[in-house]
Order: C-alpha cells, then structure tokens, then sequence
DNA sequence: ACCTATTTGTCCGTATGTATG
DNA sequence: CCATACATACGGACAAATAGG
C-alpha cells in the first residue's frame, strides 16, 4: 500500500493515515474489493501502535470507504472513488476554513450561499 | 445528568453513555449551551475508564450534538433536540436491521423504496 | 505576563472478547 | 479446535487549549 507517516508533523498520525488511504482510493491505486493489511502488520511496518491504524480504518469506515470485519480483515468498499473524491475535498475545505479562522456556522452558511 | 449504564450488557459501554446522553438531548433533559461533566468526573462516577466516557462524546461530536473542546469542556450543541431524534430513529433503524439480519445494502435498497 | 489547574487530544501498551475461516 | 483479525476497555503518559488567579 506504500504509505508513509511524519511523527514530527502536526496532524495526528491516524488523520495522516487515513488520509493516504483515501487518497490511494481517490486515484484508485486499490480497487473496490481489494483487501488491505490487517491493522497489526500495517502498525509494524510504520512503527505505530495497531490501534492507530484501526482508529484510521474506523475513519474511513464511517466515511463509507471501506468495509471492515474481524475475522476477514478490511476490504475497500464498492461505492468507488467518487465518493472518496467528494470526501477529500470536504477534508481540504474544512481544513483550509479553519485555517481561516472561519467558524462552522461560517462555513455552512457559505456553503448554502454556494 | 443521571446516567446508568449495564456493565453486563451486550452493547458497548461508550454506545449505552451516547445513547443515554443522545436520549437526553431529545427529551430536552439537557438543553442547548447546557455543559457536561468532565470526562474524569462521569468516568469515576460510573465507575468506568475516562476514555470509555471520551470515545461516547466524540461519537456525540461526530453526530453534530456536543461541542468538545479542550480545557473548555463538553456542551450541548443548538442544532436542537430535532436532530437529535432524527439520529435516534436512524440508530434504532440500523439496530432494528441488523438484528433481522438485513445487509447494508438491503438496509439502503429498502430506504430508498421508501 | 506568568503560572497553575482543568480538560480534552493523541498515542502507547496490555488484556480480553468475538466473528471469521 | 485453532489461528487470524478486528472490537472494546483499561491504564498510563504527555501534549495542547482554555480559564482563572
């Protein structure tokens, strides 16, 4: 899956995780049904601990990216790339408002002017 | 802010203290502005982790109905008991689906027929 | 401006449970 | 029965934002 962290930067390592996931769906570098790494080998290989890499599969998860089960692991869900688009711009919008210092009614009233 | 909780339940701990506070909101208990315990303070009270406590606000957070911030505390979001009663009925839905073994997709199939 | 206490945020480690194959 | 893999919960540690003195 290629993904690589930075300890050192400011956004959590679990948002900087699954944030790389959902950009790999995006640019559909893995396919719907294709299977990713159990929590526990991912969380070897980038030096985290499990529960992070399961804190970013239940993110994406909620998001509807992906279809996670004990037992069988986590697949990325069929409901495409589209779907991850519109959440990936939904991020970068949410985060460059705050980093305007707009407040969330702000920026739901300017989505509806929109 | 009254809540009991079943140790022995099958239901998660952090689920049964966000359906008790989620219940609350739409039966106006608590109103809009009002403040929540800290996160220690309803953890030792019901005698669970304070991470137990923190993971049900969050799913409160996520669902629009508290604002948390650090140092500040937990409040109870204006969006107003309406909202709340709307994601009440969607969890009583899903609840009620899973348990007659209704897939996702069913579950989506037979929302949309309605 | 400084310090301190409060309170949530993230991460780690560990333990136990449960569904899947 | 057994190994795999996620689910929940606990405890501890440190960081960061907030509020108050």
């Amino acid at each position: 899956m290629l993904i690589q962290i930075d300890p050192a930067a400011e956004t959590p390592l679990f948002a900087q995780i699954a944030g790389q996931i959902r950009r790999s769906i995006v640019e559909q570098r893995v396919g719907h049904g294709e299977r990713l790494p159990p929590a526990k080998e991912l969380a070897s290989s980038l030096d985290v601990n499990m529960h992070t890499v399961l804190r970013a599969y239940d993110v994406l998860r909620a998001e509807g990216l992906l279809e996670v089960r004990r037992g069988r692991g986590v697949v990325v869900s069929s409901v495409g790339p589209g779907r991850a688009k519109l959440i990936e711009l939904a991020h970068a919008l949410v985060a460059e408002a705050a980093r305007q210092g707009l407040s969330r009614r702000e920026l739901v009233k300017l989505l509806e002017d929109v």
